[in-house]
DNA sequence: GGCCTGGTTGGCACTGAGTGTCAACTAGTC
DNA sequence: GACTAGTTGACACTCAGTGCCAACCAGGCC
């Protein structure tokens, strides 16, 4: 083997090319309707090279959410340790926010998120590793009273209030900013909580 | 058409049989290798009318949890009006717990679940079927003040709970009774967020 | 230069999920 | 017994996804 991380970079440069030619296709003429073959004859590649850079279709949508858990983390570290948890993940999820690309494309894209089925679930399932990648350090921030299965429960809930606040900012097409329909969420968990 | 019924009683009981012959190839054989042929055969019917009974290999697996969204909504309209939200869901998620079947069964039905990636997002799924179906009793119990977005968070964090609670249980081959967990989750999150 | 080696690529064939269609069947109705 | 509505099984088809293999590049080494 030769140099490994030109081949990662280079593969990585591919995933991007590919990913961006399949999500115009997707946003052209819906998910569903788009084959493997479809995508793979627009990315001028074999169909056979196109399972390699993404096992599945779900996958080309996905990719760029893919390591959002490792930023959260880092985020999440990043706040001072007296905040309380549950301010601290607000903080840390308003910060994936705006991510400042189109906005009408980034709309698009979560409407399909939301309305095929496959999509939804895949992202769903998205979320749980964030969940694993933000245990640990919310498990110290519980203090030793706390196990892991407090640290999931507080995690699922905040991350269930993103998916809320998602779905919710989707559907009134972007109306209201994301980091209010977030605090909202926030809030309303808080208060019901006690 | 003739009695409308009886045929939809019909349905059922074969949905209920053809299930619980599939569960068994699930169990046994795992739940990814068995495929459509094989559960038809089993069942003594053609692939093509397995399809017509379940659109998916999960739905299989699913029929079971398919009406506990509006099970919960019965429970949730049944407590008392001045039980605080987050009390009266924890309350009708205890009552959801405990079905009093095959112990092993379930707790191995559940490894599955947890296991196999397309039936953890179906699961996944399906808390958000429960989510909209008890909406509208909690947007009511959250008074005037609350519209979707605080409801759908309460409810979402409060499944989110009940799905960390359901981990550890399995993971712990149910070693900690259900109620216990869920009761520790709740209370996780009423304790982080204030 | 030629040779080796680790890795990618594309083509081929295959399994399995899922769908549309249609003819045959099985009630209940009049 | 004819009529009607719904169910069933068989066939054919598309598409996702995988295993396999021969062809094709690099770069490293002699």
């Amino acid at each position: 083997m030769v140099n490994e991380g030109m081949w990662n970079r280079t593969r990585q440069a591919a995933i991007g090319e590919i990913s961006a030619i399949a999500m115009d296709l997707f946003l052209e003429r819906g998910f569903e309707v788009t084959t493997f073959d479809d995508i793979a004859t627009a990315a001028g590649i074999s169909r056979r090279s196109l399972f390699r850079y993404f096992g599945t279709k779900e996958d080309i949508v996905l990719v760029h959410l893919a390591d959002e858990g490792k930023l959260a983390l880092e985020a999440l570290e990043a706040r001072p340790d007296d905040e309380p948890v549950w301010t601290a993940l607000l903080n840390v999820l308003l910060l994936i926010d705006d991510d400042g690309g189109d906005r009408e494309r980034l709309l698009k894209i979560s409407e399909m998120m939301y309305d095929v089925p496959s999509l939804r679930s895949r992202s769903l399932e998205k979320h749980l590793q964030w969940q694993s990648d933000l245990l640990p350090e919310v498990k110290r921030r519980l203090g030793a009273a706390s196990g892991d299965l407090q640290a999931a429960a507080v995690i699922a809930s905040a991350v269930a209030c993103l998916d809320a606040a998602g779905e919710i900012w989707t559907r009134s097409r972007g109306q209201i900013p994301l980091s209010h329909l977030l605090t909202d969420a926030f809030d309303a968990v808080q208060q019901a909580a006690r």
